[in-house]
DNA sequence: TCAAAAGTGTTTTGTGTACACCCATGC
DNA sequence: GCATGGGTGTACACAAAACACTTTTGA
């Protein structure tokens, strides 16, 4: 056997000896999600390639070769919405050969939570569109399964990390936040027990003021504590205990 | 305003239009876990690149441009492992700008469980090896952190899914069973509540067979039911049920 | 007979869930 | 005064955790 370090080349031979293989496409999908009007909504907009005519897809757009990925989905959700802090999550990449039918492509999901009433977008045309998620049917490309797996990593992630709170305004009532989470998880939520478990997460400060123009009996007004509020937490940690003894 | 339709274009134009950004490597990296002598342990190659001379790196090649990405890890696995009916899930995308030298490659992390002692590899240069997953340190690429990710998401789904089986051969004990899971979990599990969980979880069927060539009393030996063994659970469904009333 | 692990149950504590009544406000 | 949601507590079921002794085998 010879000595290994004969072997070793270097990553510039690499790439060359590889180039038929850089000629795949890298795009990223942000699933982009707001409450609004007690349901969660998705913005997306009409396909403007004829293979798709009349369909929606996710908005997206491919990563360029001196951009980090994650920032490719900052530039997306910037130059959409205008909002530049918002939290931003990473779900996976979709990589069947024929998914996009300009060629090779492969995209990777993320999905973004947005308070709807801190930006109103100008929608000032049916191209761009907040849906209801509960309505999504047929998209362009693989953008339907995209959005469900989305959707299903949020329903995850919102049991242990406040999260959430970024679909809502700074101040906002335990009904708001309970209606928040049923439309999430697509089930009704029992009131007494929903508050319990909101309170011992410590998650919220109450505010001091009340819900006004409601008509019946104004709720406390809650926000996320500043120490949640800072950064979204990115890096779920969640220590694994259901097995430890 | 102009007739939205008028403004479709066809995927070739658009592929056209962009082909400065089909320019981007798009790589697979398999966290090939075993567990073996009590530890769990990854599969890892001395790096043939002179950039990283003496690290090790993953198991990984380019996705060809007309391979699905689930089959591109299927691909490397097989090539290096010689099996193919193994689990195999995927974690996420790795696109950092400088993450590879040869150019722009953005990885997407897949992690593996396969059986040792059902296949025993030619591990007869030093070039590949399995390591410890608690040893290992300092890695080519960024694929320490890849490594990482893939043992959280592992731990993660361990709790839930019938998947460690995949790293134990067919007949095992319940005590190789827990052992298994404290070397994934790193942690001490109390034995009789082990024990109770999993007899809850109803996995097992008894083989009606003793452990032999211990040096203590034989325990029984136990292999996953039939219709668990099938299909690996690729798409988890757990239903949000912690804030459900 | 010793070492080493198998096998087994009970108690306590915490969490999830179901459920009903009075209160404050706007209209 | 009526409709609407705000706000609160208790009882039961189940799951998690702590914890110790006897049994079986090989050496």
């Amino acid at each position: 056997m010879t000595n290994p370090s004969q072997h070793l080349k270097t990553a510039e031979i690499e790439k060359i000896s590889h180039l038929e293989y850089f000629n795949i496409g890298v795009s990223v999908d942000c699933v982009i999600f707001c409450y609004d009007d007690k349901q969660l909504k998705v913005l997306l907009i009409r396909s403007d390639l004829e293979e798709f005519s009349g369909l929606n897809s996710l908005l997206g757009d491919l990563v360029r070769p001196d951009e980090d990925i994650d920032n490719a989905s900052y530039r997306i959700l910037k130059e959409r919405t205008g909002m530049d802090d918002v939290y931003l999550e990473q779900v996976q990449a979709f990589g069947a050969i024929d998914r996009h039918p300009s060629g090779r492509v492969i995209t990777i999901a993320y999905y973004s939570l947005i308070d709807i009433k801190n930006h109103r977008l100008q929608l000032d045309n049916n191209e761009l569109n907040w849906y209801p998620v509960s309505q999504i049917r047929k998209m362009a490309f693989d953008h339907k399964l995209i959005i469900d797996s989305c959707l299903k990593r949020l329903q995850d992630q919102i049991l242990d990390n406040p999260i959430v709170f970024n679909l809502l305004p700074h101040k906002f009532s335990l009904r708001e936040l309970q209606e928040l989470y049923e439309a999430i998880l697509g089930v009704k939520l029992d009131r007494r027990n929903f508050r319990k478990k909101i309170a011992i997460k410590d998650w919220l400060e109450d505010v001091g003021e009340m819900e006004e123009d409601v008509p019946h009996r104004p709720g406390k007004l809650y926000s996320l504590k500043a120490e949640y509020r800072k950064k979204p937490n990115r890096h779920k940690i969640p220590a694994p205990k259901a097995l430890t003894s």
